[in-house]
RNA sequence: GCCGGUGUAGCUCAGUCGGUAGAGCACGGGAAUCAUAAUCCCUAGGUCGGGGGUUCGAGUCCCUCCGCCGGCACCA
């Protein structure tokens, strides 16, 4: 085992509908996860819902269910999308777990023990309708958005965590861990913020009670800090086994929660006396056909629909190859094809396609042993070792949509490989030396291409791997460094050409 | 308002330590026929937002103006 590797994606809100923003960021973490394992590495992959609050509180009345029974009617939706997505997580994390009462009240304790929780008020601007507290942002004209009331200055006792205290240590840490932050803007934008005054946190309420109470004053529930957050350490069973094992945990979130996990996240585990993460990476967000991603306006894309449209692998290639990792991006059907047709079918599939009907023809549908190797087949494997080389450290780099473009590199080379050799023209010549060479060359490139693929599009990845007469699941368990090598693929393996890897006729893929 | 970023070919963007501009896509032309009519080759004369400065020489450094974008966190 070469160490491990845990990532994790937050707790999605189970009464949201699944859509295209859960599926980027836990599609990311499952392409991080696979790559680390296909690195050899132990790999943890945490992903779950956070289920207390006021609002799945009242949605549950307002529904006439058990809080419980109306939250665990929710979660098949998300495990479901997930699945469907190929997302291979290691555990599913609820916070209505008894465990998670367990992690969360332990945190709590010790913060407390430490004088960082004490008693104060909290001051807000209070709906009476919908029983919260707004920021001015979310009011308008300081009236609450759905009862077009004005909000009320009110004040209510509450626990607050001394945030404020960890502002130094919290720059301290960006210092100490370059890339705690990425990207490296976001760490920017933090830092900013961090060298004014910061504000303690209110971490508990008294005007709901679906949540976790505070072990030392049970009149009180846990707010979403200590509750949300926590998951992370649950998750490896903190403090048992998994722990010691996986953590400190990768976070990779949207830009809307990045202060959460950067600021007071880790300000919570110095707290408790527990290792900051390792890093978190905040990503963008899709716009729409160019707006804004909206309910209401049905600006929305979920998740049958996304892979309804090209299928499970192009839609999680379309979402890490069209924009640059960090970023934001726009969705459109139309862009979804358009990678589709052109990187994976034309260009991806094509090669596949071309090359093993070419290998039936002229080398009896095996792989040949090369013959003597030319200048032109010897820069075909250059380029392959170096692309290999340079794979990994865009992975380490979190830098997916580079990754792909560097595989993309290499397709493109034996696209045009294939053309400058014109293996049908050496066939009529009879020229089976640089035959041999030729397909043993795109065989063994083909099947790296295969290897570096596979987080991303996991399903194609073994298909390739299969129509070169290889069992794909068994052979990406070997290791990278195996994998990446030149002449893996033995002389006289049997390919199996199969059906085409993505037929551009159906809109529907599935 | 404060802080940060950005403005480069029709579109999306690269441009390292300053030395007279690059890629992908789209468009146009051609080649080839193994393949999912897929592929490959050729074609970009763009005042590098405006102006000023430093320098032998500036997308590349400095100043200034204009435009656009992001952050300003108890938005669970």
């Amino acid at each position: 085992m070469k160490g491990t590797f845990y990532i994790t994606t937050p707790i999605y809100y189970p009464n949201d509908i699944p859509h295209i923003g859960h599926a980027y960021t836990t599609v990311a973490c499952d392409v991080l996860a696979r790559w680390h394992k296909l690195n050899g590495e132990e790999v943890f992959f945490l992903t779950g819902t956070d289920e207390h609050g006021r609002k799945i509180e009242q949605a549950a009345e307002k529904n006439k269910k058990k809080t419980m029974d109306f939250v665990n009617e929710l979660i098949p939706k998300f495990k479901d999308a997930w699945q469907k997505l190929n997302i291979g997580y290691s555990r599913f994390i609820r916070t209505t777990e008894p465990e998670h009462y367990a992690v969360v009240t332990e945190m709590l304790n010790k913060s407390f023990a430490n004088g960082d929780i004490y008693l104060g008020k909290y001051e807000g601007n209070y709906c009476t309708g919908c029983e919260a507290y707004y920021t001015e942002k979310e009011l308008d004209d300081g009236c609450c958005r759905i009862h077009k009331t004005k909000a009320e200055l009110i004040s209510e006792e509450t626990y607050f965590f001394k945030l404020s205290a960890y502002r130094e240590k919290l720059l301290e840490l960006y210092e100490r861990v370059p890339h705690f932050i990425m990207p490296h803007t976001r760490m920017n934008e933090i830092k900013n913020r961090l060298k004014e005054e910061i504000h303690d946190l209110s971490i508990s309420r008294t005007s709901f009670s679906w949540g976790i109470p505070l072990p030392f004053d049970n009149k009180h529930v846990t707010y979403v800090w200590f509750d949300a957050l926590a998951n992370y350490l649950t998750g490896v069973d903190y403090p048992g086994e998994n722990y010691a094992k996986f953590w400190p945990a990768v976070h990779l979130v949207g830009k809307d929660i990045l202060w959460f996990h950067s600021v007071i996240w880790p300000a919570m585990l110095m707290s408790a006396g527990i290792k900051t993460p390792r890093r978190v990476f905040a990503h963008g967000w899709w716009t729409f056909d160019k707006e804004k991603i909206s309910k209401s306006r049905g600006k929305v894309i979920n998740i049958d629909e996304l892979i309804a449209i090209a299928g499970v692998d192009a839609a999680r290639y379309f979402l890490l190859r069209e924009t640059t990792f960090g970023q934001d991006g726009d969705f459109s059907t139309e862009a979804l094809l358009k990678r589709r047709d052109a990187d994976l079918a034309n260009e991806l599939g094509n090669l596949v396609s071309r090359t093993l009907t070419m290998c039936e023809k002229y080398c009896e549908g095996k792989v040949p042993a090369p013959g003597t190797l030319d200048a032109e087949d010897k820069a075909v494997i250059a380029k392959a070792q170096e692309i290999c080389k340079k794979v990994p450290e865009e992975m380490e780099a979190f830098n997916l949509s580079g990754a792909l473009n560097t595989i993309w590199e290499l397709v493109k080379l034996l696209n045009q490989y294939v053309d400058k050799t014109a293996p049908w023209v050496l066939a009529k010549e009879g020229k089976t030396d640089k035959i041999n060479s030729v397909f043993s060359v795109l065989t063994e490139a083909i099947r790296i291409t295969a290897v570096l693929v596979s987080p991303f599009i996991p399903e194609t990845g073994e298909k390739i791997l299969g129509q070169l007469g290889l069992d794909g699941k068994a052979q990406l368990g070997q290791g990278y460094e195996k994998l990446a090598g030149w002449g893996v693929l033995a002389p006289g393996t049997v390919i199996k050409k199969g059906a085409v890897l993505f037929p551009k006729d159906k809109t529907n893929a599935k």
